[in-house]
DNA sequence: GATGAATGAGGCTTCATTCAT
DNA sequence: AATGAATGAAGCCTCATTCAT
């Protein structure tokens, strides 16, 4: 995505490959902080030890110096979450535990990287070039979810299968963000954990995915009759 | 919540109280047209042909003038989903179909202002005024739905009701709140309708709430055993 | 001073002349309370319960209102302070008593309007108008001192008596201004008290104009000729 | 006083140190003429030929802009002022020559610098932290008086020593001071000169403090030996 | 290449004064 | 006469970007 025209000009030599890693670090970091509107050139100069003109000298402008930033945190959040793939390609589970399965695992990266994300998913709603970005990312995830899911067609309930899957991965994917960008008790004053969110968001794809669970154990979240 | 202290002077003339209306209505419409980032105190003052002194007669900053515009959109939106409160109290229906009535009715009042509600929801995340606010309206609302839902408490599958109709609400609430800040298309490039996508969270959450639909016709989502 | 041409259009009715004897009560309360910075004509109009035009019909700008009410609270203060005029014809009384007594005088009219006065001290520096009424205001008071001490010509040991009595006057009223306006522990860090510095600067106008005290205890100023 | 945190940040750069440079005498220049109301960022620039943003990049505010300037204008003067260190400390002479070359000295020190220190003094009211420094500066002053007088203590004819300085300190010093914030005609139309108010000024300090001269020719001011 | 000083448009806010009602 | 809404110049400050060294 970024090869067509490089965001911004690497450097040749070693000591100026530090300082744009400097740059790069302070940045996010900044971002991380104080958000967007604290995201200042001035002050990643400061944060980085880097002159304002250096910073110029790699990226044209603010924008295109955010939107480095932004892609070199994705590709180490990328690096993280090389097991979703993992259990995308998971053998010999059942449909509902798949579904499991990813939804903690798609939990763990957007929770696991809540400050990092919370900055970019708010920019991308007036950021054109980060939307678009942010998308592509996004439309990867979800289109391994569906050929994933997929391998338990006959699982599935729902008689538009792709569609379904579609939906499921929006609603919990969507619940995620806004747990990280508006936080956890913006929609009801419930004391929701973690643990509790990403367990139901399952359940309901699963329930939604392929119908209700076969009635486990007699024990905990048994209900005799549904 | 905007009793204590009034968010804005009112004034007593009526030439006043037409340029209040004024300068409410040009800052309502530039921040749907231009977002936040257009929303400038000249700005507003000459789209509604009020000198600047005017408005700051009436709110003290800027900050307090959004609030106003954001109190005053609101009560409207809240005039006009009066009916989702009529769809809360309906009786003599099932579950299923409350939670489908209900989810329509949510979703026409997202959806139906969405440019509105995407400025106030992308500023509530670094704005905390307007997040108590934004939240203080949300959680009303997810009450509603939880006793409304409630006085079905014996059809829900769910071992925690309670829980449960807070998720719901959450992954329905989200899904939409997403859909208006980031786009139809943003999470997948599926071609999503708004009446698709409000059937399958309705359908998604019933499922969840109380297990799956009672097979109705014959075919397809039939599932004598899953 | 103010007679030439009235500093304010004097009301006719009654209500007016109670209107304006807000304003004129309101703006000294606020010039004491938050000095010449926070006397704004808003403030004013607030504070009086008369609205901003009825303001401006009496006075033509802020400037005249603002030297109205220095006229008032001058005129004030000149009825509080007709003790001094007794004083400065006081008979029968030493030179050195004499210039005891109207010190004091001097020292309970300045510093009993500590408040008011040094609004208008702080004022004169950069209002031409001000100054010149302040000024007339002063000039006329070291007259007075003037002709008092004057009876007492013999007992000066000055031999330039008119000058000494103008300088005498200068360095006690000025230490009592720059009292009111820096504060009484600007120059120095020692706790001085109102009585002590009244009373030692009668003292150096005393021997500065008429020479020592003659001897009382047999100790310390003791010297043997002046 | 400035050491702590200073209140500029110091340019690395020569082309920067000449900028600051012109902005500070810009800025004291301004303040001469046109007093502290005349003391705009904008006009400071305009003067200095050097743009607002480079004025914001070394000072934090108009406030600390203005309190560099005062420290360097102190600092120059200072210098300036060496002399009076001189004089404190200068022996052989009597109390009274003391005196008189003291106030002699403070009175170069302070009408020398008068539109300068005017606009400090009249603003030194109403800011804080101006007080707080010069205070400072004057209470470092009088116990330079005090301790140099002290040295005479046993030519000082009142009974308090220490609290005659302070007094006769403030005394001089005020009067200087208001000579210079309200000029030389405020107290009276006589048209006093510098040369004689110090003269005066001094003789009634050294009257105060160690009683009259000791007879000198039969007329007027002249004294050939004290 | 790197540095950091310099620039200035543009944003928010105050307040004396005018003017319609 | 009185009211108070309306006006807008002017002030402070920020920050993306350019440029001299």
């Amino acid at each position: 995505m970024s090869d067509t025209e490089p965001v911004i000009r690497r450097p040749q030599q070693r000591r100026s490959q530090e300082s744009l890693e400097r740059v790069l670090n302070a940045g996010a970091e900044l971002l991380r902080e104080k958000g967007y509107e604290g995201f200042t050139v001035q002050e990643v100069s400061r944060r980085a030890n880097v002159s304002i003109g250096s910073i110029y000298a790699r990226a044209d402008s603010k924008e295109r110096l955010f939107i480095a930033i932004y892609e070199r945190e994705m590709e180490r959040m990328n690096l993280e979450s090389l097991s979703l793939q993992d259990t995308a390609r998971r053998e010999g589970v059942s449909g509902r535990e798949l579904v499991v399965a990813l939804v903690q695992e798609l939990a763990d990266n957007v929770l696991g990287n809540a400050a990092t994300l919370r900055v970019f998913m708010h920019r991308a709603v007036v950021d054109r070039d980060l939307w678009k970005r942010g998308s592509a990312g996004l439309r990867h995830l979800s289109r391994t979810f569906e050929s994933s899911l997929l391998e338990h067609r006959d699982e599935l309930a729902h008689p538009d299968p792709e569609l379904a899957i579609d939906i499921a991965f929006r609603f919990v994917y969507d619940t995620l963000a806004r747990r990280i960008s508006h936080g956890a008790k913006f929609e009801s004053d419930r004391d929701l954990s973690d643990e509790e969110l990403v367990r139901e968001l399952a359940r309901a794809a699963a329930d939604y995915l392929m119908g209700p669970e076969p009635a486990p154990k007699p024990k905990s979240k048994a209900r005799s009759k549904q």
